[in-house]
DNA sequence: AGTAACAACTTGTTTAAACAATATTGGAAA
DNA sequence: TTTCCAATATTGTTTAAACAAGTTGTTACT
């Protein structure tokens, strides 16, 4: 439960645009109206309108007012702009996630996979591969490298659930942003393996190959994930900044 | 050339930055001291950090200040989060850009384009085919759909250049965001016949949609990307919000 | 009727101030 | 020396106010 006040309002704002209260095109109410409704100041319902701005919920328009320009849009796998596990964007579309952990083991980094991952050479690192299904199909195969120092003890057991969860709940380490590349490329023997395709039917997997740092500003993990390509959905909102 | 402060404080920070004037990992200058150096108030170079963050080149750390995070990464392609003509991008990253028409037709859209464009069905269209050639490679095959009620008098001369520098300077409409899903899809005969492409080879093309509006709130533009997967790059910088 | 000026309303930018929350540091006390 | 606490420094949230800038509707005048 979110403990500020904008945060409150947006999730308000936001749940009652998703929920059609506010018509589609038309405007919402003014500032000063939502002022007094949600008791706060200027500045905070601003905040709020800002953040459904970047959600690509509403825009807004100097000297008339905040249109509604959600629409509703079939389940996706991830959003962009936001980390999300597995597990919570899988829960989030009410559906069934699983993971298996296909390998489990510690390496350190030598110059190539340094130079590869971004770990400096000599990086004591846990590397995972493992297989996200969701509602029982494989879609997602996952190679991780976790730096040791920050995932002391990580195990198998929690690998098979939420790393994240294992990050956040029990190391209380707070994870703060997480640079993404998105690519395609070719399929690999493990890829067809695993998630069961067919270079015949299709010969590429997307890709996003991520780097994620903690709040002591360290990059804790380097992951590319392969995606089966058939059911690979990202999204976005993009906003037009002025010509400079 | 920007006209707010919080603009000018942002885009300093960003190229001094850039320019390596802060160590990576180490802590940018307090508020305090910035709010002296550019003489504004705490909020104005909050809003300006706050981009920062979004951009992912600093992170703040309560209590602490605000880290450094950035790394120069190699040139792409695309950039999320922002809209951006292969022109200006192209043109970003020091490369040739050229576009070439290969369709330009005006149609009525029926119920099935209505349904796979979102534009209202019986709605007067333009209908392009574009190939965008980076360098002399055929990258990019464009299917645009504008609405001609928005995108008057559209040529096929104009379709050549920028049809955003046409709708933004000589039809003053300001375009505000995009909403974007990318997708992986099956290669297609003129996929293969434009984009030199071999189906042995990749039988696979990324896919970015997008439906574009602009400050009237009006959807005026539906685009289908078809990108040459071994030139695709995509990036994000995603923010971690705490579990609700 | 047409238009020009004005008033009212809306969002955008900036400043100022107070308090909260977190982190670091230094000194006092054990 | 070690431990604890207070002071200090830093970012986070919220309020208040003023003015700028854009839109819309009204009024008054020609």
């Amino acid at each position: 439960m979110p403990k500020t006040k904008y945060e409150l309002i947006y999730r308000d704002l936001k749940e009652k645009i998703e929920a059609d209260e506010f018509p589609y095109q038309e405007l919402l109410p003014p500032e000063n109206t939502l002022i007094q409704i949600y008791d706060c100041s200027r500045n905070t319902v601003r905040r709020a309108i800002g953040k459904l701005v970047t959600d690509g919920y509403v825009q807004t328009m100097q000297g008339k007012g905040v249109r509604n320009i959600y629409r509703p849009v079939e389940q996706t796998a991830f959003t962009i702009g936001e980390i999300e596990t597995f597990r919570e964007s899988a829960l989030r579309n009410g559906q069934t996630p699983r993971t298996k952990v296909l390998l489990f083991t510690e390496i350190t980094a030598d110059a190539s996979l340094s130079k590869h991952t971004g770990f400096p050479a000599g990086s004591e690192l846990y590397y995972l591969q493992r297989l996200h299904y969701l509602d029982g199909k494989p879609l997602i195969l996952n190679h991780n490298y976790f730096l040791k120092s920050a995932a002391h003890d990580l195990t198998p057991e929690i690998a098979a659930n939420s790393i994240y969860d294992y990050l956040e709940n029990t190391l209380h380490m707070t994870i703060v942003n997480s640079k993404r590349t998105m690519t395609v490329e070719k399929i690999t023997e493990i890829d067809e393996k695993y998630m069961d395709l067919n270079v015949d039917d299709y010969n590429c997997v997307a890709v996003v190959t991520s780097s994620t740092y903690n709040s002591d500003g360290i990059m804790f993990e380097y992951t590319q994930s392969r995606h089966r390509p058939d059911y690979f959905h990202f999204q976005d909102n993009a906003i037009r900044r002025p010509a400079t």
